[in-house]
DNA sequence: TATCATTTGTTCGTATGTATC
DNA sequence: CGATACATACGAACAAATGAT
């Protein structure tokens, strides 16, 4: 399947190095890339080379590039339209995000802080003290991995039993926030977008495949949400469906 | 932006021809497209040209190859999972799946018949009357357009208002069968793709972006689906959100 | 308006490495 | 092992888009 190209490839170097000074922020959102006569000098390598390095990158939608101009940066994406939905939840099982998943690995659980990325997920700034899970989930029945993330603030956590059990299921981490009398509501948002390299070998997706993302962010009321999990998995073997019924006082939907 | 690439280019001549093949049934899914000198000789072009056609091919999904094997049409992929969530619906805004749009264009309806993509959509045969009715659908304050299709049998719609207003907007056709007395449920499905190269020039969507693809199917009781819609959108730009409330009988989620 | 330098796009040629059968 | 097929890499030349002169 996923025909895996040869990572010691001289382009693959070169994609990797201008990948690295991207996110070391040599190279911020929207700046321009060095021009490909740039990049031979710098790398010491043809302009093949060069040119299949970009390709790469491109690929992965890191990069945008304008004939004539040159290649920049692409910046973080932010949905300029949200397609809304109302819902209420009726179902009860104790699913990741709608289904069923195995554990394939111990989850990873770390301390960090916000970043720009992970900070409007949980509207806090950056710099703000967090509890991280990874986790990577199967469904061996579809023979489909996941990669799932809960984020939640650690003052959200202090004080509570959670705090002594950082790699609780998702599902208990509810319920004791449930417990200590929060009333919960959530948002899920699905979006799509290539997959990062990593991402990519994590989840076996071949070439040319989006990945899902589906987001859950919870809310008890207060200002701020308490708590988000993401959900990353392969666009060509899943898809997200919501079966719905009309409420009785509710008029035809479309 | 999206840098369009020369469409009449050498390499995008072959792409274009290889993509006709496949489509003609010449490639079916799974079969090996021939080999670089092959292609080479068949196309009177140089390898180079060759394998950028293929490469063209690659990033829209179309093809997988295998280092050493060959060039593979790659079957269309049937998600082998699905995250279901049931949901109740409480808005009443005569929303086209849960957004309003403008019409860009004037809607393209026209009858054909089920094929392969679309039969199962409707539970349906190859081969089936249906009425079809394309959008393109727009959102000025975001910028985004998007392409919006209805889908419905031939035989739910004869004998119904219906048949005399083929480009009815979608709500007309949902009040026009619940006051048939038609009990309507529905089912949402959002999963994510590449682009075909029409989709990615009719919504202006650049390069390693794909489209988030919303059906909604409809039913009313019977053993089939009486309508479909389909709704494209492009993925960097927007994404589908729910709010989602407790019902009182319902325990927490996840 | 026209021209020019810069930058990316396209196309050829050639050679060698590596995976598959 | 050999034949076939795709992957990587270099060199070279011209075309086309862009922005400044």
């Amino acid at each position: 399947m996923g025909s895996i190209q040869r990572p010691g490839a001289l382009y693959q170097q070169v994609a990797a190095e201008i990948r690295n000074a991207i996110s070391a922020g040599e190279f911020p959102p929207g700046a321009p890339l060095p021009s490909e006569t740039q990049l031979i000098e710098r790398y010491k390598v043809s302009r093949p080379t060069v040119r299949n390095a970009i390709a790469a990158l491109r690929s992965e939608g890191l990069i945008e590039v304008v004939h004539g101009k040159g290649s920049f940066v692409r910046p973080t994406p932010v949905p300029a339209l949200t397609i809304h939905r109302t819902i209420t939840r009726h179902d009860s099982a104790t699913y990741v995000l709608g289904h069923r998943w195995e554990t394939a690995e111990p989850p990873q659980v770390y301390r960090t802080e916000t970043t720009a990325a992970t900070g409007p997920l949980l509207e806090l700034g950056e710099g703000e003290a967090l509890v991280v899970a990874d986790r990577i989930l199967a469904d061996p029945s579809a023979g489909t991995r996941a990669l799932h993330r809960t984020l939640i603030p650690e003052s959200v956590i202090k004080g509570t039993p959670l705090a002594d059990m950082p790699d609780a299921d998702p599902e208990k981490v509810y319920a004791e926030l449930a417990a200590a009398g929060r009333d919960l509501t959530w948002t899920e948002t699905v979006s799509a977008r290539m997959p990062q390299p990593e991402e990519r070998a994590a989840l076996g997706i071949s070439e040319a495949t989006p990945v899902l993302r589906t987001v859950r962010v919870t809310y008890d009321g207060t200002a701020r949400p308490i708590a988000a999990e993401e959900l990353l998995v392969d666009a060509a073997l899943a898809q997200v469906a919501f079966r719905i019924t009309a409420a009785e006082d509710a008029p035809a939907p479309s």
